[in-house]
DNA sequence: CTGAAAGCGCTTACAG
DNA sequence: CTGAAAGCGCTTACAG
């Protein structure tokens, strides 16, 4: 074995990009332009940097290039929260998008903790000094953090929100309330309810207004109103569900047809349905958003949105400003499908 | 408004060590090591320093830090895949205890992607240029990974893994499942099946062997074996657990019990059962290990464990080993509780 | 197309 | 307890 040890297994620190330098005989700068790609390189160069790059197993500092260059390398997927299904996957898609560009993706969680979400949006620039970038996934922000978002050095780009200077992607939310309405609708029901997201929850999901809107005007169609004791407003979440359809069917009376703003209200308001000993579609109609992969188990009608693509695709905008794309921000909005499955039917009182 | 803005919004830079060694006529040196905490340095001293760091909105430049002393200031969180709900929670609290110890959290997700997983392990060096330390959240490991990561310089802390040469957190996946089949035994039970995971996915919880053993072990016990026919191996998935079932109830014949290896996939045994007009407890008794949001809704009788606990316990740890703890490596196993809903009940063959 | 020089903002020994 | 100096490993103008 003596003398066949490769020095790299001895070597205790990396190879830096003098040796590079001094292994393909050329100067430091030429084999930093040649290393990031950058132009005027000559051929003769550009192979001798890759070749004594790859021999000595060479990888750029990241914290010398950020310390030199600016750039860190690295973006934020700040999410409310990082538990939700909705969250995860999102979370996953932007993540596998960055790797794949060598972005690194450091994740922060709101959490609803006010102190957090201080931290962060407070202090901006100290941000911009860890990361190149932020990927805003169904984060709500306040008009003056728009402001400083845009006004810092940090490229921006968002899932879920509009109106904002940056990039985005999201669905069309009005629509897709309106098309489960409509369904609702469409099937004969003239009695409604809605569990809407708890606005008053800022940091999270900023998509209740519109869901809203669209199941009233859905209804406003066909000449309808929601009474306003049938418009209940919890967390987007299995427990929030649960409690607004106990509300409702304690106290201000079962419609015919409820309209749960996602899917995770919807499986709580199935197991309170269940605990009273009631049933949908038998006893009331209900459909949600989302498509969460519980729905197909509990035969949930929905309204699907992409999940992974929207934060994909708006992973993919911030990638490309990142290496230099400019133009005005792009506003895109991913087409939703409804599914129809096992909580929805005619009322009753119908044939 | 003349002479009244203050000059931090007209300066494009902010303000470096050397700002604050100015204005508190101090060395650069000082003044660093006043920052750091470091000892060695005067009341007198410390406080200038305090005074002039915050009157000038000073904030340490984390790349010329990690470029100078070596320490990111940040850690890795792998997972195998980052979409599910055990994932998401166990993140989301890693992520809680870094975020308020001041570390920045990388997300990794494996994927189940080779080349992923070969480009993380595989130059481990780049991985400790761009984080202090690793937590592995329920990553299986080779022996040769295990070596690797060992010898690097990495601080490391898992969970959901044992015998490893750092800190581990997890539960005791053969007694949870010894307590799932036990449950079972109780009621009466005298023929099983098990759902249990696909081994041969590797980077996945490594969890499948031990709660096999439980299994097995517990049946042995009261001097009963499984079929290995009624050993079924599926992903840890809705999907999976779907199929499972359904070739039980197909071909190799529904047994009075089965346990599920983790609620998502006794949810799809559940889809499975239903639509081939069955239902547990009434055709089959079926109980898992987790205890899901979901696991309440659809009433499971499941053995829950502490997923936000022992991710947050194993994030500690590495934050404290970052922080200069030594000393032999710990194994905490955190406690399970059985939770008996409406999935499991006496055979019919019973009185 | 290529290189010498300065500098990014810290930390680390080493003197005092 | 404090400071001057060197250096971490790159990138960025600026000459050639």
């Amino acid at each position: 074995m003596k003398g066949l040890r490769p020095c790299s297994l001895t070597d205790r620190s990396r190879a830096t990009i003098r040796d590079v330098a001094l292994l393909s005989s050329l100067s430091i700068c030429t084999v930093s332009r040649a290393l990031r790609g950058l132009p005027n390189v000559s051929e003769d160069a550009q192979r001798r940097v890759e070749d004594a790059a790859s021999k000595l197993g060479y990888r750029a500092s990241s914290a010398a290039a950020r310390l030199a260059g600016g750039r860190t390398g690295s973006v934020a997927i700040i999410v409310p929260r990082a538990t939700t299904w909705f969250f995860a996957q999102a979370v996953e898609a932007a993540e596998e998008v960055f790797a794949d560009s060598g972005l690194d993706s450091v994740l922060i969680s709101l959490r609803g903790r006010a102190d957090v979400r201080e931290r962060i949006f407070g202090d901006l620039d100290a941000l911009a000094q860890r990361v190149d970038g932020v990927l805003l996934l169904g984060v709500d922000l306040g008009d003056d953090e728009v402001q400083a978002l845009a006004a810092s050095p940090l490229e921006v780009a968002s899932m879920g929100l509009s109106g904002v200077p940056w990039d985005t992607v999201g669905i069309d939310d009005v629509q897709a309330a309106h098309a489960a309405t409509s369904h609702l609708l469409g099937l004969g029901h003239g009695e409604f309810a809605i569990l809407a997201a708890d606005e008053d929850d800022r940091g999270t999901v900023g998509t209740s207004g519109d869901r809203l809107a669209g199941f009233t005007q859905a209804l406003a169609e066909h000449h309808l109103e929601v009474h306003p004791d049938r418009i209940i407003k919890e967390p987007s979440s299995i427990e929030g569900g649960y409690r607004a359809m106990t509300e409702l069917i304690d106290n201000r009376g079962l419609p015919e047809a409820v309209f749960a703003a996602c899917d995770e209200a919807a499986f709580g308001a199935l197991k309170a349905l269940r605990e009273h000993g009631l049933s949908a579609p038998k006893d009331v109609s209900l459909i949600a958003i989302d498509d969460h992969p519980m729905s197909t188990v509990l035969g949930l009608t929905t309204v699907a949105q992409p999940v992974a693509d929207q934060a994909a695709f708006a992973a993919d905008l911030l990638t490309e400003r990142l290496q230099g794309r400019s133009g005005a921000p792009q506003d895109h909005r991913l087409p939703v499908a409804l599914i129809e499955r096992k909580t929805t039917r005619r009322p009753r009182r119908q044939p």
